[in-house]
DNA sequence: GTCTATATACTGATAGAC
DNA sequence: GTCTATCAGTATATAGAC
């Protein structure tokens, strides 16, 4: 039997650019009604097809949201990755530059994270493992960039690397949360900055 | 036309007790669940009566979810309300034992009020106006006790009274979502007492 | 006060025409 | 690749017997 390969470069790119749509539509849905609450038919009529139509592109509702999640991670480590190869303050920097470009440019999928996260934490959640595994790594990721940080005798005395790195991350989940609730009382990226710079002995 | 009394004490006593098995019940779903995928079938089994049964004693679901969170702040303010009148340290040091009784002694309402404030942040969630005025009023009396701290002297120089607010809140909330997903590797109420003391010039 | 039975709506997913 | 039609499951809520 044969499989009939696709004639042009544009079958690829058109369904690829569906995809996308999709993509987006969803990230708009589960942003604002969660990923329960938010239903494929909404997502589809958002992305201008029907949900069978919907479901020829991502087999389930799970496809999807797990789509959206790798999609943005994806694009995280491209912004992150060198920065964090070199550790230390320069990681540090770059993660709260990230947050900062998210908030402003992509506050949707930066809602989607903040209630996702949340939302995740129970044990049969369909994403409950890739946040759980997500934690461990940001954490152990940032903690040794403070352990760095210490060692270049940049971070104040009797200021422990892990505690640090733990309350940079629970910081950050938390204002997001008063974000959400107030966007006009919160600016994010500042905050953390003004925090961190409590915690160092050199400017952030 | 005439109302008919409860005849006896036992009457109130037998209702109140059962409307208490039901809020017991709704909060070790909808903790686990979460609020939306935690259903009326499930809280009623929980608690020993059919739905139908169930919706004899609370008219909907949001009645219930509002039954939960209005019961738990009730005992909450009875814990903290005379620190909180004394304020200053007094205030965040009752707080952060509220916590940790809280977390010891139940935690799956704990767990219940860290998915649900995340869940709420969708403007026309149950709940949304509840956590919105919650937020507001714990910031701002959290806030005002870290005023009466740095006027004490008690607080390092160049941290804003309003910041270490923001900052101990949002650590709260933070923090307990690392606890979710890894409950053996945070210590909440330490967490948050090693970080407040980075901030005080005196024993917290 | 509690039950069974049911109304009504919406969910994710499938079958099959075009 | 997209559609209509539909399935089976579940949700909240109601009606009415006991």
């Amino acid at each position: 039997m044969t499989t009939r390969p696709p004639s042009t470069r544009g079958e690829y790119a058109r369904s690829a650019a569906r995809r996308r749509e999709i993509i987006d539509a969803a990230v708009e849905v589960f942003s604002t009604a969660g990923f329960h609450k938010g239903s494929l038919r909404d997502v589809a009529e958002r992305a201008g097809l029907s949900q069978a139509g919907l479901l020829h592109h991502f087999p389930s509702k799970y496809h999807i949201i797990e789509a959206v999640l790798t999609w943005r991670d994806t694009h995280a480590r491209e912004a992150i990755d060198e920065a964090a190869r070199e550790g230390g303050l320069t990681h540090i920097r770059a993660l709260i530059d990230l947050i900062e470009s998210n908030q402003r440019d992509s506050p949707t999928l930066t809602e989607l994270y903040a209630v996702l996260s949340a939302d995740a934490t129970s044990r049969d959640h369909p994403v409950h493992d890739y946040f759980d595994q997500r934690y461990a790594w940001v954490l152990a990721s940032v903690e040794k960039s403070f352990q760095e940080i210490a060692a270049a005798g940049q971070l104040r005395d009797g200021v422990e690397p892990a505690d640090a790195a733990r309350w940079m991350v629970a910081l950050i989940d938390g204002l997001q949360i008063q974000w959400l609730y107030d966007r006009a009382a919160v600016d994010m990226a500042e905050e953390i900055r003004r925090f961190l710079q409590t915690l160092l002995t050199v400017e952030l």
